[in-house]
RNA sequence: GGAUGGGUGGCAGAGUGGUCGAAUGCGCACGCUUGGAAAGCGUGUUAGGCUUAACCGUCUACGAGGGUUCGAAUCCCUCCCCAUCCGCCA
């Protein structure tokens, strides 16, 4: 969330940065003010009967060890516990929603990030490869793996739902290979520790990395537990250091986790169409960094060439866009997309989406370092996909096809998946 | 799920109604000492809010919430978590 020292301290600008982003929000500045200033009014009024309150519970202490009559003094403050009482519960729910409306409020977009209105602005930043060339007509993955056996659409629909799917046989090992050679290249030579973070967590966890308030329509909730199943290793990941002081030398965090990621998509497009680009359920390798303030952005850069090696490792032509104001997600403050080329749909597929949020989140799950100084500070978080599992196995079947239907094993995953094509 | 024992500062661990944000030890930081280090000595070392340019001051927090009281780490209630044992189980 943003810091509400700043706001009450420049709230004009804090309104302009956010008016570059869809949405009214200048409203909701105002309404956390006016409610920010009621908190301290009442806060303070609270705090002046608390500290009359000890001083005179202090010499009735010492009143009484002297062996001294206390009974009038004690008449006295007897009247202060109601006003206490009020004072308490008003300044408390006026924290509360102060919380509420702060935790109602995106980020502050980058001064970097691109202005403009939605996804038709975002400028595309570079490119890397180029779109296969084929003597003959590209295949759908659907077609590709149905014929292959790779993977059963019908059969997961019959024991889960549909926009679910089941791999078999070559296409399970594909994706295992998939999952395997991603966390060994991010650990490998990207320095990145492995995590395998729970699959379920709690709502303080999606409260830190923003799903919730907002987003609780998109979750997957076990009420019985009060627990939701994962929608990105975003959210475990990030939120392992939550309410913790890290030492300076600790920074940066780098953490690399293979989850599968459980997504409603109420409201979706594409969610009816079959395939394997819009699921429910779908792997993912996510990358994480806790890091100082002053590094984030360079951070960034690194992050999306982390997840760029992969493509260019696989021979997948790809490109990276950055997001617009209008078109960024509602913690970062600067986000790189990474679509890559799929040849039997004849469009760009996003795999990748590689975010700084800058303090935002730390702010909401306290999540500090020690500085120079001793102070306490946010630190800031960044997250990226390296990659998306499935639409990465949409690409390598689309793009490593052959005219006598097999796929094409890349030469790096081939260790991984123990053949150099499948079928 | 059942039983028992616990949750106090970075860690260990005192404290069972008042001067306790909290002894002591360890750790850590700085200083003295030293050729240098160790030892020793000294000083400091939780977090959040309000106020402030900052210092100061003040409030809150001893797992969480509520209650009793002039006053709660300490007494009462509810909940959560941890440990061990039993049951169940990959």
């Amino acid at each position: 969330m943003l810091d509400i020292a700043l706001i009450r301290k420049t709230p004009d600008e804090i309104k302009a940065r956010l008016a570059a982003r869809s949405g009214e929000l200048s409203s909701q500045i105002d309404a956390v003010l006016r409610c920010d200033t009621q908190r301290r009014q009442a806060e303070t009024k609270l705090q002046q009967l608390q500290a009359d309150r000890n001083r005179i519970s202090k010499e009735i202490g010492a009143k009484k060890k002297a062996g001294e009559d206390t009974s009038e003094i004690e008449a006295q403050v007897r009247g202060f516990g109601e006003d206490m009482k009020r004072l308490n519960e008003e300044t408390t729910a006026l924290d509360t929603e102060q919380r509420d409306l702060l935790l109602g409020i995106p980020n502050t977009p980058h001064e970097a990030c691109p202005a403009g209105a939605d996804a038709a602005a975002n400028p595309e930043i570079r490119a890397w490869g180029a779109k296969p060339v084929f003597t003959f007509q590209p295949k759908s993955h659907v077609e590709l793996g149905e014929k292959l056996g790779l993977f059963d659409f019908n059969r997961a629909t019959k024991i889960s739902a549909p926009a679910f799917t089941c791999y078999t046989g070559p296409g399970a090992r594909l994706e295992r290979a998939l999952i395997n050679f991603l966390l060994d290249t991010h650990t490998r030579t990207g320095g990145y520790t492995e995590i395998a973070p729970p699959l379920l967590v709690n709502a303080d966890a999606l409260i830190g990395t923003t799903q919730l308030p907002k987003f609780a329509d998109q979750l997957y909730h076990c009420p019985e537990d009060d627990l939701y199943l994962v929608p990105t290793a975003e959210v475990p990941v990030t939120n392992l250091h939550r309410e913790e002081i890290l030492k300076l030398d600790q920074l940066p965090i780098k953490y690399a986790a293979y989850t599968p990621c459980f997504r409603r998509e109420a409201g979706a497009a594409g969610l009816g169409t079959r395939g394997l680009i819009r699921m429910h359920q779908f792997d993912k390798v996510e990358l994480v960094k806790i890091c100082h303030p002053s590094q984030s952005m360079a951070e960034l850069e690194l992050l999306t060439a982390d997840a760029e090696k992969i493509l260019q490792t696989l021979g997948l032509h790809y490109r990276v866009i950055e997001l617009c104001t209008g078109d960024l997600g509602f913690g970062s403050a600067k986000t790189y997309d990474i679509e890559v080329w799929a040849p039997g749909q004849g469009s760009y597929l996003e795999v990748s989406s590689c975010s700084n949020f800058a303090d935002y989140q730390a702010r909401r799950m306290a999540l500090r370092y020690k500085d120079e100084n001793g102070k306490n500070q946010f630190c800031h978080t960044l997250n990226g996909s390296g990659t998306a599992l499935a639409r990465l196995y949409v690409a390598l079947l689309e793009n490593h096809q052959q005219p006598d239907g097999t796929i094409a094993i890349p030469e790096p995953l081939r260790p991984y998946f123990g053949a150099e094509k499948i079928g």
